[in-house]
DNA sequence: CCGATGCCTTGACGTAGATCAAGAGATTTC
DNA sequence: GAAATCTCTTGATCTACGTCAAGGCATCGG
């Protein structure tokens, strides 16, 4: 498949006129990152940002003695390193392929040409910076004012529709990354998991199997409504 | 002073041609807010943005239990409401005038036109987006990974230039607006700031009087390579 | 098939910070 | 200028969660 067809499918770039895609395709340069790998630090200066082929891609934070927050996991579609492009500054955190990944590479210019030609796309980039700030805004509201129970439940309710097998579905990522995207350790994560089976809310199975017993229950969690025994 | 003299002092519009500013003039709904009072709410439909003309406005999140944490403080010059207004949903968080505040409201419409008209306002928009993604970031980085003490030492270091009397400076908010900004409560900042007072960091004069003594002690609290006794 | 390496779980313990409660200054109001 | 209200401080306690340490289960290479 040659760069036009993969650009023509991302949902970002829908709907534009050919030549636009075209002038895109020309500018982009595809770039592979095995498992681990890291694709920018914090810190750096960004030249242009990234787009989502395939495979996925943490964003992430550390603490000087080591742990991580991540911000985010984004996946095909969605465009990586954004921010440090229009801010003008240099990334304010790290990204690193969490499994074999494809992106591509847009350079500034490239893309600033491309919003005067038409400046529609300055809408859409600007939708998903807004909803990034939306999303960014919950997980704050999370970390502030939500205990890691109730955070635990929203991710449940929100991944249910995950990889299924079955009436259970398996969490798409290991339980370590899971705990840095909730804000809290592995330790304290499988404590919560333990309780909230022995509550009967869900039920583990094996490694990564999860089947969600008592939706409700979850909900009433997730909204604070009620706490772990 | 008329509409237009208001938005050409602002920067968000600096530099535009007369025609485009006379657009903006005419759609432009200017409102005022009395101290306390609530200029929208979360889960409220945005059909446009804010620009904070004069006065302070918080954006905040509240918890079931009434906890508050605020996102950010903003002023003159600055734009308000517009994630809602580009992700065309509903506010993520509520806003309230924190003194008396004077607001200009243009209408989604007139916005997207606008940038029909001029790309560059897209572009300016992106990097005030980008810019709020940062300070997003480095929230979710305190909150996470740092403790209190640190992200008040950061606080004090980027506002000791606030309003300065002689060699101290005052709190430009009251204290448990402060405590709220740093996703704690007022009696933990008062501790906090106490035991910075007794370990020679800062000195304490009168309610929201504030010198600096030890610059770098406070600078290696703010990056964790200290701690408060 | 078996040891090794990495992920996950469980227990005992420590601590930052929230909660509850009471008082001390300020600031406003009449 | 006294009363009332608001804001801040300080103390005693509680608790959610992190830390440290050890053991259980997987998956993988030989």
């Amino acid at each position: 498949m040659d760069m036009l067809q993969h650009i023509a499918l991302v949902p970002f770039f829908q709907g534009l006129p050919k030549e636009q895609l075209e002038q895109m395709a020309m500018a982009a340069l595809e770039q592979v990152f095995k498992k681990g790998q890291i694709i920018f630090s914090e810190g750096e200066d960004g030249t242009g940002f990234y787009l989502v082929l395939k495979g996925r891609v943490k964003v992430f934070k550390l603490s000087p003695e080591g742990k991580e927050q991540i911000l985010h996991i984004l996946g095909p579609g969605e465009p990586v390193g954004e921010v440090a492009m229009f801010s003008g500054e240099c990334f304010p955190a790290g990204a690193q392929a969490m499994e074999e990944t494809r992106l591509l590479f847009f350079p500034r210019e490239a893309f600033v040409e491309m919003i005067r030609r038409d400046p529609s796309v300055a809408l859409r980039m600007l939708a998903v910076l807004a909803k990034r700030l939306r999303k960014f805004t919950a997980l704050i509201e999370d970390l502030s004012l939500k205990e890691v129970p109730s955070r635990l439940a929203g991710y449940l309710l929100e991944h249910e529709r995950s990889v299924r097998t079955g009436s259970c579905f398996n969490l798409e990522i290991p339980k370590a990354q899971l705990a840095s995207l909730l804000g809290t350790i592995p330790e304290t994560l499988s404590r919560i998991l333990a309780r909230m089976a022995s509550e009967g809310l869900i039920q583990l199975d094996g490694t990564r199997g999860i089947r969600i017993l008592d939706k409700e229950g979850l909900e009433e969690l997730a909204q604070g409504l009620r706490r772990l025994a």
